[in-house]
Order: structure tokens, then C-alpha cells, then sequence
DNA sequence: GCTGGCACTCACGATGACAGAGTGCCAGGA
DNA sequence: TCCTGGCACTCTGTCATCGTGAGTGCCAGC
């Protein structure tokens, strides 16, 4: 259907307009691009991309614009990722290497990913879920108040208190402290649940409320949904948007709010592999005129979390997507070392 | 100088022009006031506030809106806090009670405080320093490898990791933990760095590179600037800023994200009773065009951390203030229970 | 299947007229 | 001394008009 020299077409119609915001006519296209045609076959190849749906006019007699089918085609097929210069390389070692805690690591990716963007930045905590366990600690702050704290080998360290139903003595607690570890530890969180199951009833009756209390909390914490945490950076960067940005900005902070809602964003995407979302691919309606692309990240194979930037539609694609893939590398390696 | 007349006259355009976000003019004032006099002699009393600089006219022949200047009077003179309704009392309590944790009472407390003055909130957490310390923990993670986990009495947990110079074993860990706790715990943060700074010295020779690590750590831990953190949010309720919005936003947005820049903003507040800072009087100059509202909050008299929220000048004092305040006290209320 | 030419469309900017809101000032009255 | 009504003036915002230029679609010819 699509001749090579119509996707060349549409490839240059995608770059000029991320480039310079503004719809593009065919006569500037044959000037800027060498395709070796003239503006009038170019017009007849739009006409036919336009039928097809890949771009669209915002009115007569104006240039031409991609539509979400349009990009997504660009992505798919005409472009690749754009790896980053040896600056930006360094950029993100130099970035990264100071970071003294998982807060501080996650805080500074979103950062570094705003700025290599220049889009709104998000970076998932490493779920505790998808995570091992390093350790299990519980700590008598009162006696009948516990804490419960969970560390995983990413280094994330998630607390409870718990209220017992009963005083709990300092050896009883030992002796949980040391059950629970040496069942759980350098097993993933996810199994947690089953390799406790049955803890309560190898304890004394009276301790044996206390130590079903403290499980169900462990359980709790590991619910998904609940224990998923992101943060986001980079705001700033939607004033950026266009010029007829004060309609579509407000949608996106709006959704950039609701941890829920970017939870499910981020979901969407792909376990393995870099996502690209495009326009009214994402499910979310105040999103329909943002591009997502997130990628997932982990200290080994596996990702435990992921990360990505949202930004307008009209994105450098191939720069975008460079960046993102570099940062979750180096993230991952940095988790590893941890 | 300024006769009750005319203040009165400077609290209708002030109460008019945060209304309707537009220049207000003698004939609407005086109609929607009942000053008793005509629009002629509002005019008089206008040009007087003019020449004192408390409002100002965005061109000739326009209505008046006021000034820094304007509000500050407005703020000091002629309004009061506004309590809030019994339906916001009750949401307030609604909202804020179902919270398991500190980061989801500061997370609530900044969604509820956006929701209520429809403005930006900023949320610090309590401060570290300013806390009492209930349990200090200490983990073996790993031969030379230590986690340092601190407990506040306001719920707050920081943790470290720490890498040792020297294999430290159990016991001389057990023991470095009861000393530790048994000297500060009931202590504020701040007292902690003189009660412990002789502690290594009553440990045999091979375990006190260890435990001067660890104190440094605890230490560093506790430098302020660094140990402080807070949460924002409501930032889509910058999109109700104005007309002129899409140039005051981005400054504001980039002020928003420096972590600095807010704690610098919260640090200028007094530490006991509201602050209102107001335009210019802000330092930053990207929230030159804001107003800051802020407060502090405890657990007891004494705040531990502030709380507030930043929106433009023209926005409605005493009902913001009455919010932030309310919020603050039931925050501080919590805070004590846990 | 490509090209040049041509008529057509439409957004955008400049211009000018006009209405409306608001002001400042002044002279007269309480 | 202070308030008021009246009046001339200023300025913005809006609307209609018009010309320009970029861009298109179509067609006939190569």
C-alpha cells in the first residue's frame, strides 16, 4: 500500500512537525528533505497518508499534522532509539553515582530523566512484590505495640506498627524474629504469604494472636495496589506543551495526581521491552493527547518496577525513548550493587 | 490617614476582586456594597489609596485591583481567619482518620489541604530534629553491613545503611544497641549528638571504628537541610490561576519542584502562629506573583514541622487561613495519638 | 507515474469604528 | 470641610472588513 517514498513522506512530516510545533506543507517538506520529488507528487502521497489516517489537517488549506496512527507507524517502523551522546552517558553516572538510600536513588532518577527529557518523569519504587527478601525485623516499641519492618534486596524498607492483641514477651518476639527470617529470607515477597502460612500454630496459645496479627499485616503489606509507590518530577516541563496549552494542561496534572491513575499507566505497560503509548492508546481520557513511554528496570533480568515520562504527542520519539532505555540500565546496575 | 471609610473601601475591592478576578470600578463597588455614599466619592477615596499604594490601576480608565501592599493591609486589618463549616470540620476528620502510616497521614493531609483551598499545598513532615526519639534499631544485614533504623515519637522512621570498617558481631551489636537507646531514647533528636559523642570510647579497640561509623552516620542523619522532606500537591489547581496564567505558571512550577526552595519558603514562617507572606514579600522570585499561607504543627506546643499552601495573591485569606489552620490542629492531633 | 500550473480556501494580521466602563476634575450644595 | 452629580476624556475589547500568503486539489501534459 505505503511505497517506501510515502513513509519517507510521512517520516519527514513527523520529524519537522516535532521539530518546529507547526503544521507542515508540502512545498516546505521538498525544502528541507531531499526526496527527490517535487511538492506536487509530495501533495498527491499526503493526500493518500491523509486517507489512510496517519495525518490529518487541522484545517483546509493548512499544513499537515501525524495522527496517533501516524506516530505509532513512525515508531513502529521508521525510526529507532536514538542511543545518547557520551555527555549525556556521563551525565547520568555522574547523576546517580552520589546516592546514599533507595529515596534518594528514585528522587534522583526522576530528576535526571525530567531534565534528559525535558518531559514529566516517573519512577516506580521496585515493588515488593516482584522483590527478595533481605530481611524481616520486629521491634517491641511498647508492650503490646510492634513494628514491623520489611527490607528488600533493592533496598526498599517498608514499615507497620501493629497494636497486638497481647503483651508479647522479648523472647517470644525472638523466636519470631528468627522463624520468620530464616523462612523468608532470599525468597521473593511474593511467595511470603504461602512460607508463613502455617507460623501461628507452632507458637503457644497465648502468643499465638499476636504473631496471627503480626502475619496479617505482613500479608497487608504486600498486597499490590497498596504497597506500589511512584514518584514524579518534572512538571514544569508541560508548559512546554503548545500553544493551546492551557486547555490540555490541566487534564494531565490533573492525572499526574492520581497515584492510581499513573499505577495503571505504567501497568499497561509491557513487562519486558520499552512501551510506547500514543495519544488515545491510553485508556485514561485526560491523557488522550500525551505520549508514554516507560520501560521497566531491575537489578537483574527480571524488572521489578518501572519507569517512563509522559509527555505531548508531538515528541522526539527516538530521543525520548534513548534516554529512557539508558536511565533504567543504569538504574538497574546501581540496584544490583546495593 | 486613612479614614474607616476608605478601609472599608479597600476590603470591598479586595472582597470584590478575588471574587470576580476582575479591575473593580467605583459604580460596581458601590453597588455591591452599601457604603452609603456615591460612586463620585468612592472615586476620591480610591485615588487616595492609589497615592498610598494599596491598589493600582492596570491602565487608565480601568477599574482597581489591589496591591501587595493592598493585601497586606487587607490581611492585618480587616479580616479575620474564617473557621471553617461543620460539613469541612467533619470532612477533615473523615479523611484524615483512616491513615496507617506518617507518609499516609502527610500524603492525606496534603490531598485533603489542595481539596479545601483549591490551591497548592505543601506539607512538611515532622521535623527530625525537633522530635523526641522513641527506638533506635540497629540490623546486621550482612558480616560488615549494618542498617541503621530511626523512630520518632511522631511516627516517623528513617533508615541507613552502613557499611562497617570491621566485622561487628552480634553481641557487641546487642550491646551498642541497648546503650544507645538507653541514652537517648525519650530525648529530642537535637540532644542526641552530645549523648552519644563519648560512646565508642567504652568499647574494646577492634569494635570502635564500627561504632564511630555508625554514630557518624546517626549524626549526618540529623543535619538539617537534609533530613527534612515534604510532600506537595494540588498542583493542577494552578490552572485556576488567572487569564495571564500560562506566564505565571511555569516559574511557579519550577519553584515547586526545588525541595530547597520550599523548605526555604516554609523556614520564613514564624514558628508559632500563622504566616502570610504575601507577593513580594516572598524571596523567591519565581513566587513573587503567590501568596504563601503557612503554619505550624505538633504534637504538643511545640511545632515540629509547617504545613501551608502557596495560590496567587488574589485569593481568599481568611478562608484559606481558616483551612490551613484547622488542618494543622487535627493533624497535630493525630500526630499525638499515634 | 511525475510534474507544473492554476484556481480555490482559509487562517492570520492589520486596520478602523464603536460601545462600554471607568476615571479625574469641577462647581454646587449640605 | 466633605459629599455629590455632571461632564469630558481615555482606554480596552470586540467586531467587521480586507488583503496576504501558505497550502491544497485537480488537471492536462510529458
Amino acid at each position: 500500500m505505503l511505497s517506501e517514498r510515502r513513509l519517507e513522506v510521512l517520516r519527514a512530516i513527523v520529524q519537522d512537525y516535532v521539530g518546529t510545533e507547526e503544521p507542515v506543507g508540502s512545498k516546505a517538506l521538498t525544502e528541507r528533505h531531499k526526496l527527490g520529488v517535487s511538492p506536487a507528487t509530495v501533495r498527491n502521497d499526503m493526500a493518500v497518508l491523509e486517507d489512510e489516517g496517519f495525518i490529518a489537517q487541522p484545517h483546509t488549506s493548512a499544513g499537515r499534522i501525524p495522527t496517533d496512527k501516524g506516530y505509532r507507524l513512525f515508531v513502529d517502523r521508521l525510526a529507532g532509539v536514538k542511543p545518547l551522546s557520551t555527555p549525556e552517558r556521563r551525565a547520568i553516572h555522574n547523576f546517580l553515582d552520589g546516592a546514599v538510600d533507595l529515596d534518594d536513588v528514585v528522587g534522583r532518577t526522576v530528576r535526571l530523566l525530567a531534565q534528559l527529557t525535558r518531559q514529566v518523569a516517573i519512577v516506580q519504587y521496585p515493588s515488593l512484590t516482584r522483590s527478595t527478601v533481605r530481611h524481616v525485623e520486629l521491634l517491641s516499641l511498647a508492650p503490646a505495640r510492634l513494628m514491623l519492618v520489611l527490607i528488600t534486596d533493592t533496598g526498599r524498607v517498608e514499615q507497620r506498627m501493629i497494636d497486638c492483641p497481647a503483651p508479647f514477651g522479648e523472647t517470644s518476639l525472638a523466636d519470631l524474629r528468627a522463624r520468620l527470617n530464616s523462612r523468608v529470607v532470599g525468597r521473593r515477597f511474593a511467595d511470603v504469604p504461602q512460607l508463613v502460612q502455617d507460623l501461628p500454630e507452632s507458637f503457644e496459645s497465648e502468643d499465638r494472636g499476636t504473631v496471627s496479627t503480626v502475619l496479617s499485616t505482613l500479608l497487608e503489606t504486600l498486597v499490590e495496589e497498596t504497597e506500589e509507590r511512584l514518584m514524579i518530577g518534572g512538571t514544569s516541563n508541560l508548559t512546554r506543551f503548545g500553544h493551546d496549552f492551557p486547555v490540555m494542561i490541566r487534564p494531565v496534572l490533573e492525572a499526574l495526581e492520581e497515584q492510581v491513575v499513573l499505577l495503571k499507566l505504567l501497568g499497561e505497560a509491557k513487562d519486558s521491552g520499552m512501551t510506547v503509548r500514543i495519544g488515545h492508546e491510553n485508556a485514561h481520557e485526560g491523557l488522550n493527547s500525551t505520549s508514554v513511554v516507560a520501560v521497566g528496570y531491575g537489578s537483574g533480568d527480571e524488572a521489578v518496577a518501572k519507569l517512563g515520562v509522559v509527555g505531548p504527542t508531538r515528541m522526539d520519539y527516538p530521543g525520548t525513548m534513548g534516554a529512557v532505555r539508558a536511565v533504567a540500565r543504569y538504574v538497574g546496575q546501581i540496584l544490583a550493587e546495593s
